[in-house]
DNA sequence: CATAGTACCTTGCGATACAAAGTACTTTGT
DNA sequence: ACAAAGTACTTTGTATCGCAAGGTACTATG
């Protein structure tokens, strides 16, 4: 899958995991590589973006099966920009759906 | 509309319209941004690298209207390009959507 | 003869996906 | 005891490409 496709989206499907329960990022890794190819080296600076901006927070939990976890958690602000985010998927997609079919 | 959101589906947006017959940069520009928001400045460069990558050719227009018309056609490379691109734009908007509905 | 519309092109910037490399912990097999 | 594999996080650097901003040049209209 060429990669470029992926700009902008990411964001919105890491908010949208986030949306329905806290999850640590080797996790969110994890969910979205079901669904396409994706690397820690591209979430981990996303995840710290998505936390500068206050769309998210984290806080540390132990873990006895490895390193402790960093979760996050997404912010009322992460909720409204979430839903803005996926309303304009829905049009993007809609017009390039549009546009390939020919108007 | 952000303009991440764009990259990787323009390239395949022009070759989509080229698919259905030749167009001039200008009417290619006008046609798209019938759909979404998008500049000149967006648009050349992109048909500069298409024909370097050999996936779409051009040809010169006099014009009475005004300035001549640089008129661009799809290729065989690209024809098979457009498909590839198109096949891969179904299965990511449909791995996002996947994605955003909660598996 | 100035303005608007048509039509092309280029430069530089900013955003971001990703490869690559590193750290550190636990479990399992030998 | 120790190597290997799996879990989990982080950072650095590079490549790509959308777009703002600027430029050129032609035709038609008031």
């Amino acid at each position: 899958m060429k990669s470029q496709l992926k700009r902008g989206t990411l964001e919105l499907c890491v908010l949208s995991i986030l949306w329905r329960g806290d999850c640590y990022g080797y996790e969110i890794v994890n969910r979205i590589s079901d669904c396409m190819q994706i690397t820690e080296g591209t979430v981990y600076p996303l995840l710290k973006r998505l936390k500068d901006n206050m769309l998210i927070d984290s806080y540390i939990v132990e873990s006895q099966e490895g390193p402790p976890r960093k979760y996050y958690t997404i912010t009322d602000m992460g909720r409204t920009v979430k839903e803005e985010q996926e309303a304009e998927w829905t049009s993007f997609s809609t017009a390039i759906n549009k546009l390939l079919k020919g108007d």
